[in-house]
DNA sequence: ATGCGGACCTGTTAGC
DNA sequence: TGCTAACAGGTCCGCA
């Protein structure tokens, strides 16, 4: 479900219910995420106020004074803040009881998502730490990616895809903003001019900051931290369209597989 | 070093 | 209608 506008999305949707708020009680009733909760996350968080939740890549960060609580989503999971007596369902694997009596509930079927505690600076933690830049921050330019790309002959999608090089970029606005900027999603990196890495840059920007603005994306069942789900959906112009004609030029949308990820372009307008 | 396939899970949908 | 296979928002790991 969420890439980087979902997440931000959740973040801007909790943030005024939880920041501020004491951790009255902490529950883990599922432990077996990605990696195992700690056992002592509990403990850990319980009387400790949240000074504030940050996003690093499609990473949230709680901060406390004593340390920091990481949640990742992973592909299937959603923070809700639910009031009172909501019932719990079956793959709401952990939940935080606020001193303003709300609930905050990690919910993920798929249970690909993770959190951790951790001690010290959260950014130097070993997931965090070599993480490429956000696409949204000005630091992520088209000098940076044509420099990055020097020698890369992977295909163009799999590189924005790549955390390392830049964060954030999910299979859906990856197809997005290629077709946006007119480039073929198995160009080689390495043969893309400076002149057209301008254009994807700003069109990366430009899809991801849309979608942001709109809530996120609605595919299935995706809601954002306040309950009201995305509506960016209705503007996809390539992903979910295979075979669908092509906004801009009406011929059929071509759909193949890269990295095992379904890829969506228009032959004609994308080159 | 880079690039790729496989793995981790469950739920939903497409197809027979 | 019912069963099975394929596929789904992510990303880490290990092997070429």
């Amino acid at each position: 479900m969420p890439e980087l506008p979902e997440v931000e999305t959740t973040r801007r949707g909790i943030v005024p219910h939880v920041v501020a708020n004491k951790i009255d009680q902490c529950f883990i009733h599922n432990s077996r995420l990605r990696y195992e909760v700690p056992a002592d996350l509990p403990a850990r968080v319980q009387g400790e106020v949240v000074k504030d939740i940050q996003r690093r890549g499609k990473y949230l960060l709680f901060r406390f004074d004593s340390g920091s609580m990481m949640v990742h989503l992973g592909m299937s999971g959603s923070l809700r803040l639910v009031t009172g007596e909501a019932p719990r369902e079956k793959h709401d694997h952990l939940e935080w009881l606020l001193s303003s009596g709300a609930v905050l509930r990690y919910r993920d079927p798929r249970r690909f998502g993770l959190v951790f505690w951790v001690e010290g600076d959260p950014f130097e933690h070993p997931l965090l730490r070599s993480l490429g830049p956000e696409p949204l921050e000005p630091e992520f330019t088209h000098h940076y990616l044509h420099k990055m790309t020097r020698g890369r002959k992977a295909p163009i999608k799999n590189v924005v895809m790549n955390s390392r090089i830049v964060v954030g970029v999910g299979n859906i606005y990856a197809n997005e903003a290629l077709f946006m900027a007119g480039i073929r999603p198995l160009r080689m990196a390495n043969q893309i001019s400076l002149a057209r890495y301008d254009v994807l840059v700003q069109c990366i920007k430009t899809v991801l900051s849309r979608a942001i603005e709109q809530g996120g994306t609605t595919l299935r069942d995706f809601v954002g931290g306040d309950g009201q789900p995305g509506y960016f959906a209705q503007t996809l112009a390539v992903y979910g369209r295979g075979g669908q004609p092509c906004l801009r030029c009406g011929n059929a949308l071509k759909e193949v597989r890269l990295l095992q990820r379904t890829t969506v372009y228009c032959s004609h307008c994308q080159t």
